[in-house]
DNA sequence: TACCAAAATGAACCTGACTCATTTAAAATG
DNA sequence: CATTTTAAATGAGTCAGGTTCATTTTGGTA
């Protein structure tokens, strides 16, 4: 009947809930999925193993937990790090950059992700709640005009985060730490900033027709050669 | 001491090897690496559970293998489906309608992957092998000067299989087919196949870069058939 | 304090990966 | 061929660990 005490008890089962969260990803992330007890992430979270059971149905489903939970942050995240006010390639950049330092940050729980996705559906809602962010921005680029539209958003969607995700791999691979120039070209790529920077300034230099000329006389000299 | 008998049964246990690994990987592939039970996996191959455990250390192992074998047959096509005499353009693009193919086609096993990926390090040795042929046509267009050498090849390793492999991925999700525009586009962003027509037509005629890339190249055969 | 419902517990259960003593088949030997 | 030796195959048995559920504890309420 009271108003108050469903609320505390609820604070208290939360509390309790986002516990085993707690728990469940540092072992699910030095152990992998396998390698987890849940008989470890009860003792780490202080907990009797059934009780785990009262707010998870199994073992995947504290899984997609954890890892939902993960890209909810996530998101909250990227939308602190992305300036509201700027162009959509600043935008792009800023999002680049925090998403790659978040894959690298937290590789072993994106890992998990993989263990997560190939189950029920709507365990991908927080992932694509995420990937929002980035169509959002895509939007308002195409909207200002401030993107050259040769290619569908959704396909740009799969280059920005395929090519962030085996970026991440290959630099954990290598034991490098981040880097931006990962960022710079995926962006000069999809927007063309210094792609078309770079078309320019080789539109000038050395004149074209000295080139040629060049080319040209040696490859006289290589004819003659052969012979 | 005689030759024969030492071969006949090595084939034997070739051919069984591989009828194991066929049940595993139709197993695998509609049951997934946990639903999949190592005692259907035997029956199907029709053989003992414990026969299992003679050729494969465990479960994992088992998958390795499923996995390992995929990836090398990948690279036989892929070595098929490429046009020796051909521009670095096209040579990527028939690579990149295979694997895009591939992935779609096979997806479930390309899945199991990820369940593989995680453990030894050599479990990856098939894969690597497989990225190499991207490496060497990426090289040859590199040598050839058919490539704007703005990124790194290493980067654009990650920007050629994360873009696809998540294009295919949403392709799957969606229930599409094939779609050949994803290679496209992908190639116009890479190797700047439209990129470029765009920004060639700005400049005028052949780059500046093409030609300096076909001195360079020429200036190599000098010197090698100087020696 | 006594009561009740919700929350928590952990021993017992059950599935399924993996082992190993035993059997069966294949080579080697004479 | 008969016999010995060696290798391959078997499947019942072991055991780890995920999941269940009868019982206990807790916290709010009258």
């Amino acid at each position: 009947m009271p108003a108050t005490p469903r609320h505390t008890s609820r604070a208290r089962v939360e509390a309790k809930e986002s516990s085993i969260l707690d728990a469940a990803e540092k072992i699910f992330a030095e152990a992998g999925f396998d390698g987890a007890k849940v008989s470890d992430i009860a003792r780490a979270a202080s907990v009797a193993e059934g009780t785990v059971y009262l707010y998870y149905k199994n073992k995947q489903d504290l899984l997609a937990g954890v890892v939902g939970r993960f890209w909810t942050q996530l998101t909250l995240g990227a939308e602190e790090a992305i300036e509201p006010d700027t162009t959509t390639a600043i935008q792009l950049e800023q999002l680049g950059r925090y998403h790659l330092q978040s894959l690298l940050n937290q590789f072993e729980v994106v890992s998990l992700t993989y263990r997560a996705r190939p189950q029920q559906e709507q365990d991908l809602d927080q992932v694509r709640e995420y990937v929002r962010v980035f169509d959002r921005i895509m939007q308002r680029g195409m909207d200002r005009g401030e993107l050259p539209k040769n290619t569908p958003i959704g396909q740009l969607r799969d280059v920005f985060f395929g090519t962030l995700e085996f970026s991440a791999r290959t630099l954990k691979l290598r034991e490098r730490p981040y880097d931006h120039s990962v960022v710079t070209n995926l962006l000069a790529i999809m927007v063309g900033t210094s792609e078309a920077a770079s078309c320019v300034s080789k539109c000038k230099e050395p004149s074209n027709s000295d080139l040629m000329n060049a080319i040209k006389s040696i490859q006289k000299q290589l004819k003659a050669s052969d012979d």
